[in-house]
RNA sequence: GGCCCGUUGGUCAAGCGGUCAAGACGCGGCCCUCUCACGGCUGAAACAAGGGUUCGAUUCCCUUACGGGUCACCA
């Protein structure tokens, strides 16, 4: 049989991480064998409606390529992939269960139900309905819906015995059928409750592995009933244990946690959070920890999912995305940065792709850039200071001599670039008698004005040119005499 | 509160009766080195507690503790 999984979010407007790592992983487990990933969009929460909110749907699968093979923007043989769209065809199959006996009308108002609720210690009010409507006769109904009451349709429970699930990441599950409420079916807007329409839904879109938070793990004996009402064969469950921001709490973007978009605006590749998001309660048989997506498609395995929470790591992620730009074909890169350099440095005379190549190894995140080539455009004040190092054996004296001496050098180079200038440098310290560090190191301090630099003083005079090296080796100068 | 689930270093995690309890991030040290970074080497750091079962428990069972979830005409 061919696996379908089926990714359902709501319309919030943003890519919650949490949802992001299940779409993942419904993703992986249809795509290891060979399945179907579908899209269903969950919209029925008018309150929550935002507008382009599904763009940003399509888009994020777009962009980390979990690309749907159902869904409403494509099309497919299980459509409306819209819950919205298929409002009218729910309560039929809520009259199929009260025609087998294994729903019922309820005309309980919801007063009565209010004073059905027992409060506890601490002041929470519990409630199991009392089937007050279940012993109504044929005529009683009748007669009620007749008179125009308001109605909602309960599924009738089992009062005795057990019911068993097997959850695929968690085991068997078993609960005694009298905790089980007659949870509400159809409203008395006629709109189906979250968790039929669910069961319909993925009965009829024939999905195979259903997939979603544990939090969910308590109601599924309640769908499990529903599928045995109906006949129908039960799917299998999937539970995952929530991505966390500390041990006691949910990821949550009201809270200020990072939506995926946040993530990509501050500079994090889509590679390397999917990549991240998959260690997050999923490990590979082996240590393999950097995957591109289709090696996840390969080696994943639903074994390896685990059934505790995971907090998510940002220095984690942060390492990862570096070992992404590290490991990055250069062109690739440097194409990546290019929109960024150009907007950071400034002068225009300046060989950008140089500096991509410096910052290569440097960089956590892509916003990092900025900070680190700022003083390419201008030499930032600094005290001489720096220009002590004592590993470098470098004191303001040495560092005043070593720049009075570059200076001639300096200018006798007329074929400007790296090897020149190297050799050239490098001739001066055997000559002077000096550390390759007490002459190399006051240039870089000249050049950078920084206490640290990407590139030492032969990468950073190549980049500056003759002319401003030279100027900012005199600013140097000034400073020390 | 009832019910359900979970608990290995700070974090992600391997483990599935016998291991010196992997690996990674982060942190410390050393090396490389013209700074930083990269890279290499290295160090500190964990089985929630108590009972069983067993020749032997991180692993199986029970209890406790602590966390989380759920008990809506919300999704």
């Amino acid at each position: 049989m061919e696996i379908r999984t089926r990714f359902a979010p709501s319309p919030t407007g943003y890519m919650h991480i949490g949802n992001l790592r299940t779409a993942l992983y419904e993703f992986l487990i249809a795509k290891s064998q060979g399945g179907k990933f579908i899209l269903r969009i969950e919209d029925t929460d008018q309150e929550r409606y935002v507008e382009g909110a599904t763009e940003i749907i399509y888009n994020t699968l777009k962009m980390t390529g979990l690309t749907h093979d159902e869904g409403p923007d494509i099309g497919g043989d299980y459509g409306p992939y819209v819950q919205s769209e298929r409002m009218g065809m729910y309560l039929e199959y809520a009259l199929q269960l009260v025609e087998k006996g294994e729903a019922y009308y309820c005309f309980c108002t919801k007063e009565r139900l209010e004073s059905l609720k027992v409060s506890n210690k601490e002041g929470t009010a519990f409630a199991k309905y009392d089937r007050h409507c279940l012993s109504l006769s044929k005529e009683e109904i009748q007669k009620n819906l007749d008179a125009g009451m308001p109605y909602v349709i309960r599924q009738k429970m089992p009062t005795e015995g057990t019911t068993t699930f097997s959850d695929v990441v968690y085991g068997d599950i078993t609960v005694e059928n009298s905790e089980l409420d007659d949870q509400i079916l159809i409203k008395a807007d006629g709109f189906p409750t979250y968790n039929f329409a669910n069961v319909v839904d993925d009965h009829l879109m024939e999905i195979t592995h259903v997939v979603r938070g544990s939090e969910y793990l308590s109601s599924t004996p309640k769908y499990n009933l529903l599928y045995k009402a109906f006949g129908w064969t039960a799917p299998e469950y999937v539970h995952l244990p929530p991505v966390m921001r500390d041990a006691h709490h949910k990821l949550s973007k009201r809270h200020g946690d990072k939506s995926f978009e946040d993530l990509v605006r501050e500079g994090y590749l889509v590679e390397a959070i999917v990549n991240y998001i998959a260690l997050l309660g999923w490990s590979p048989s082996d240590n393999q920890e950097i995957f591109s997506l289709e090696e996840l498609k390969e080696k994943f395995t639903i074994s390896g999912l685990s059934k505790s929470p995971s907090i998510f790591d940002i220095k984690k992620l942060t390492w990862m995305n570096s070992e992404y730009i590290k490991n990055m074909e250069f062109e690739k890169y440097f194409e990546l940065v290019k929109p960024r350099l150009e907007e950071a440095v400034k002068t225009k005379t300046l060989d950008i792709r140089k500096i991509a190549a410096l910052l290569q190894k440097r960089l956590e995140t892509l916003n990092d850039i900025p900070r680190l080539v700022d003083f390419f455009d201008t030499l930032p004040k600094y005290g001489t200071e720096l220009y002590v190092h004592k590993k470098m054996k470098t004191t303001e004296e040495i560092a005043l001599t070593a720049l009075k001496a570059v200076v001639p050098v300096i200018e006798s180079i007329d074929d400007w670039n790296e090897e020149v200038i190297h050799d050239k440098l490098m001739a001066l310290v055997t000559e002077l008698g000096m550390k390759n560090g007490q002459v190399l190191w006051p240039v870089r301090t000249a050049l950078s004005g920084e206490p640290t630099s990407p590139g030492g003083a032969i990468e950073l005079a190549d980049i500056l040119g003759k002319e401003e090296t030279l100027r900012r080796i005199a600013v140097g100068i000034e400073k020390l005499s």
